[in-house]
DNA sequence: ACGGCCTTGTGAAGGTATGCACAAAGTTGA
DNA sequence: TCAACTTTGTGCATACCTTCACAAGGCCGT
């Protein structure tokens, strides 16, 4: 893939990309006042196979006790560490369209480790605007936001058209981390991460597996 | 067109999921007029390398000509088919709160092979309302719309507590593809595709490649 | 007609991820 | 104290994915 490809302190990529789902399941599993777990229980709550949870969490050192399970409250610890969420990560949601205000307004940043400190957008129009909570502001912000709030993740709710345009902007600003809704391959130097998120290729993959799951279904019928 | 069921029931789940990337990087083509493309061109514009790409597109069949490279619209169109696009799919989305507003306003679906037929929400106070050129809908309609509709994918954009409801209903009323936005795992029958997007899994993926980023830069300079 | 030049398609190799099955290790109860 | 029980952690085998390197194959100029 990218530059430094496989795995970080020896935490492979699959097993980070689950480790989010199992904190969640960690904090439910909180709320309901349970203490202990085991990995079928656990695997079961994340969607998982135990076998597979057992060895995502061996990467990260042992946590768990044999014969009696996971203490809830030390996983969940210990996964907010490694995934490096002790702290609040500074954001800032860039593109002030029917997605990027129904993403200011979601209240899931707060309660998972982020921290949304701005919304901008290139528009002088709706620069000034007040949206959940926030004023709109001018891309020319970024570099003061970097600056004195420790901007860290850029998010990128924009037409595709004007997607390479705000992380360049992103990058140039000091921002090494971005999330981009947009239907757009970004390019980025080496040392900044994208991750993307696009509704349009998660329902080509549904429709492909649903013709699949019709094509199948027909050639049963006809054999029997 | 000729070697369809035999070579579509092998194609590997990774390269499915990079399809649309393909498809879209050739739309880009057909529009700026261009009508042939090298595997070079086309990686670079959907960001994979070129090798893969190739690897991915010989699961489709051989539809490049050596020394030349893939004739755009030809391979549109194959991928289109590969994917099950040729037609639209209805689609329904599920909980008009500030992301399902938002989904519902996307104008992405219609030039992508899908079709909003409908929108709904469990809470009767928002039953009859428009937005975005649909009328909400009760929950009851479901039956209603993929008997007459055809209705094959839905979209969960509910609070994470009505997630599950939400997909009972949809799969009792026989839609087979979901593609959820709540932060909660779905349980669902077999013969039912589940996709996931979750904007804070994505964000705590990049919390952690940000720390890794920080203590690596750390270490380095200690190092030297 | 044909040799040179390109780019595809693909075997082979290496690397990752997954699932199985069981030994290791801790708890509980007598 | 100790034996029986439970569940973790992990070695191994397998499947999957990616990358490399090059032979196969088609076009173009002469």
């Amino acid at each position: 893939m990218s530059t430094e490809a496989a795995s970080r302190r020896g935490v492979p990529d699959a097993t980070v990309a689950r480790l989010p789902g199992y904190l969640r399941a960690l904090t439910a599993f909180v709320d309901r006042g349970i203490t202990s777990v085991s990995s079928e229980e656990l695997a079961t709550a994340a969607g998982v196979s135990p076998a597979k949870l057992r060895k995502d969490l061996s990467h990260l050192g042992s946590y768990g006790v044999r014969g009696v399970g996971y203490d809830v409250a030390r996983l969940a610890e210990e996964i907010t560490d490694v995934l490096g969420l002790a702290r609040d990560w500074p954001v800032a949601i860039v593109g002030m369209g029917n997605l990027g205000r129904a993403l200011a307004a979601y209240r899931g940043f707060a309660t998972r480790g982020f921290k949304v400190v701005a919304v901008l957008d290139h528009d002088a129009r709706l620069v000034g605007l007040r949206t959940a909570g926030h004023t709109v502001q001018p891309m020319s912000a970024l570099p003061r936001l970097v600056a004195d709030e420790g901007l860290a993740i850029g998010v990128i709710a924009t037409p595709p058209g004007s997607a390479q345009l705000v992380a360049d902007q992103l990058v140039a600003a000091g921002v090494r981390s971005i999330l981009n809704f947009a239907p757009q391959v970004l390019s980025v130097p080496p040392g900044v991460d994208v991750r993307k998120v696009d509704l349009a290729t998660e329902l080509q993959i549904l429709a492909f597996l649903a013709q699949q799951r019709d094509l199948e279904t027909g050639a049963e019928a006809e054999v029997s």
